[in-house]
DNA sequence: CGCCGAGTTGAACTGAATCAAGAAACGTGG
DNA sequence: CCACGTTTCTTGATTCAGTTCAACTCGGCG
């Protein structure tokens, strides 16, 4: 899959493009791939980059009290950044790293401003893409707001039936804001006697 | 505080917004107050407004099991929506209620997207909004994901140092994500022998 | 005054964390 | 293809934070 191909298929999934502004992207935007286990930003660092998932997937993570904490998953056809550092102008909390061997189209801070400046239909897409985000949050924050360890990975299962063979559970267990065992235990429910 | 003055000051908080965008933005929305308790959006509604609030404070709460839980408050010079309808295609989960007497500036849904299409820099407004929202949802998931009661209401007391003498404990403890019981408990360490 | 909503305090209970040990799955090299 | 170590997951026992339910306090306000 080249350039022109994956930014066709951004405009189909987000909003149709003009063939000067995919023109326009291509210079901007790169094709970069990585491994699994890769990890691009850290703690601490301004990262200015976003990742538009082609093929594979990502996760963002921050550590609390040395635990490792999984914030968010990304996977193909959705884009990944460290939204503090992207957006916000504080280092980035997270850490990024790819989860298996990914394709990505990369795009730094300034090229995403000025393809912004110049094309008013990318700018949109970069506003659908955040007001998914804002949606997304929304739906996570009340996932865990009140529910139990049981309900959230049903919940988890149901948007997401496919994630459990992609990601390990230790992952999944923090990013529904329970523990490892705890998990283990909700997918195995108790045998009474 | 007239229409003409309250867009002034949305312009100085968010961006500098032109006057012929201001004259436009007064002829499309309307200035409202709503009394101390008032509801403006039910669940299951499909609600297509958003508040800019001059003066007061809002919550956005939703039931679960019959009980309320707080999601989200606003307060002076931040808006308030139902973002699952406003944005997504959802109805509403959520209920508005005003907790003061406010003031506040009204848009319809069609109104915004109008002054979008025309003012480029009112686009960006909503964009920024949208974005200072996604930013402000991913702090509040961060405290919830996995702080203890005390350390959640520290921290909200840190960004929000005056929060606690305008909305309830009941509702403050909600929003936390604990019970009214183990908020009291957090305010209050136990008193050792 | 006495009622009422909001907050505090207490005691019993429970879901989840923690600690610890074992089982299963996986990859690598022989 | 098997043996090995490593990582990932499961299961059990204990502990603890937080919920639940209930009683009590306090400050309005009719």
């Amino acid at each position: 899959m080249n350039t022109t191909e994956i930014i066709n298929k951004i405009g189909e999934i987000y909003t149709p493009l003009s063939t000067e502004c995919q023109k326009d992207i291509v210079s901007k935007a790169k094709v970069s791939s990585y491994k699994k286990g890769e990890i691009v930003v850290r703690e601490g660092q301004f990262s200015k980059k976003a990742y538009f998932i082609v093929q594979g997937c990502s996760r963002a993570y921050y550590l609390k009290d040395g635990k490792d904490i999984t914030d968010w998953f990304a996977f193909e056809d959705q884009f990944m950044a460290s939204i503090i550092s992207f957006f916000g102008q504080d280092p980035s909390p997270h850490y990024i790293e790819f989860v298996e061997d990914s394709i990505v189209l990369e795009f730094s801070r300034a090229s995403i401003d000025q393809l912004s400046d110049k094309h008013r239909e990318f700018e949109r897409l970069i506003s659908k893409v955040v007001t998914d985000t804002m949606l997304g949050l929304c739906e996570r924050l009340y996932t865990i707001q009140f529910n139990k360890a049981d309900e959230r990975y049903n919940h988890l299962i149901n948007i997401h039936p496919d994630i459990i063979k992609r990601i390990s559970l230790t992952h999944i267990a923090s990013y529904l804001g329970i523990t490892l065992e705890t998990l283990s235990r909700a997918r195995n429910p108790k045998k009474r006697i």
